[in-house]
DNA sequence: CCAGTAGGTTACTCGAAGTAAGTTACTTGC
DNA sequence: GCAAGTAACTTACTTCGAGTAACCTACTGG
């Protein structure tokens, strides 16, 4: 097999055995013997478990930002863009439940290099989300605008681990539900 | 040494050694070490890794409540209960950033009991807040409440975190942000 | 048909979690 | 004042899994 394909096939099992059984509980072993492979390809390809992990977390967050762009690709205003950005976000961890377990704290993420790696995520989004806010009133102090990027995240990311709970609550009204509290404290700020 | 002393010792020692390192690279043989005891003292009173992570969390846990209590029982209304309640927690984690790192994931917790457990302080914290909410308008959906409320701490942890890059911003300046977005996107939607 | 290399394996080392079997010293009943 | 019990503690292991050294095999190009 290619390098490149086993590379993805990889990925592909590691990311499910992670999510099933955390990451410490996951061992190489099996990663190594569920993709029909000796452990010693496992680092020769990703150089450790750790590196395994970052390799998971990094396909991800790959695919969550081209998501992310595309969808608000066609926005016709700043609160558009935020509502669409959101809609994407609760998509992509609708159909992609693997590997958003891999960013949330449930998958068990343990090293500082794959935290980092999953900061990055978090900063790739405040940072759209405080030009999005910017760019709505170009007089808002820089830092909070920061500031409101920063409760967007969190304010997603929590309401997303919250809807695996609530299987009714779907990715239109997780939507709504963020958009009502936070655009309109956000607007009311801004605008008032 | 007797044993109450001892245990509450060694959860000194182990916050600070899982903080420092991660709870990964944390080593039991380390903190034995450092407590000035043998590894099966460790294990005598805290069972396993895992348990002794699971009493720092717990411990943490006890004393986040506590003071949140505390700071919002002379509250005047909800919004104060809110504003209060935001407050202490920015004070407690600006104070006890040593067990506040075991709340977030760059202590790198690892193991899925403990995610339960520190899943468990956040749903005190919602359960609260969807409280308060109820409290200030009774006609809310309570689906509606429970996602503010997760709103709300979503975005408190999120902005926590983002503190401690920008030491300029205190517990004070925080807590405004946090208000001045969350409390006017739920008054608007609940008074309107 | 030989050389080089891509893709792979077996069989180890080593570090850290967890444990079995004891030891010391202090209290308590007689 | 001493035997008995027990609370606090230790040494010396086992086990398991991450990471590695050294070796193998088959295909491709000259």
């Amino acid at each position: 097999m290619p390098k490149a394909q086993r590379k993805a096939q990889m990925l592909d099992v590691a990311e499910r055995v992670f999510a099933e059984r955390g990451y410490l509980a996951a061992s190489m072993d099996e990663i190594a013997e569920r993709v029909g492979v000796s452990k010693p390809m496992l680092y020769e390809y990703y150089g450790s478990k750790e590196g395994l992990l970052i390799g998971c977390i990094h396909r991800a967050r790959t695919d969550l930002l081209e998501r992310t762009q595309r969808a608000i690709a066609g926005a016709t205003g700043a609160e558009d863009v935020l509502r669409l950005g959101l809609l994407a976000f609760f998509r992509f961890i609708a159909e992609h439940n693997q590997s958003w377990s891999l960013l949330r704290q449930e998958a068990a993420v343990t090293v500082p290099s794959a935290v980092e790696e999953i900061e990055g995520i978090r900063r790739q989004q405040t940072d759209l989300i405080a030009a999005v806010i910017t760019g709505f009133d170009r007089d808002v102090d820089a830092i909070e605008a920061e500031a409101f990027a920063e409760i967007v995240v969190g304010s997603t990311e929590r309401l997303a681990l919250w809807c695996e709970r609530r299987p009714e609550v779907g990715p239109e009204l997780a939507t709504d539900y963020v958009m009502e509290v936070v655009w309109r404290g956000v607007a009311g700020r801004l605008g008032g």
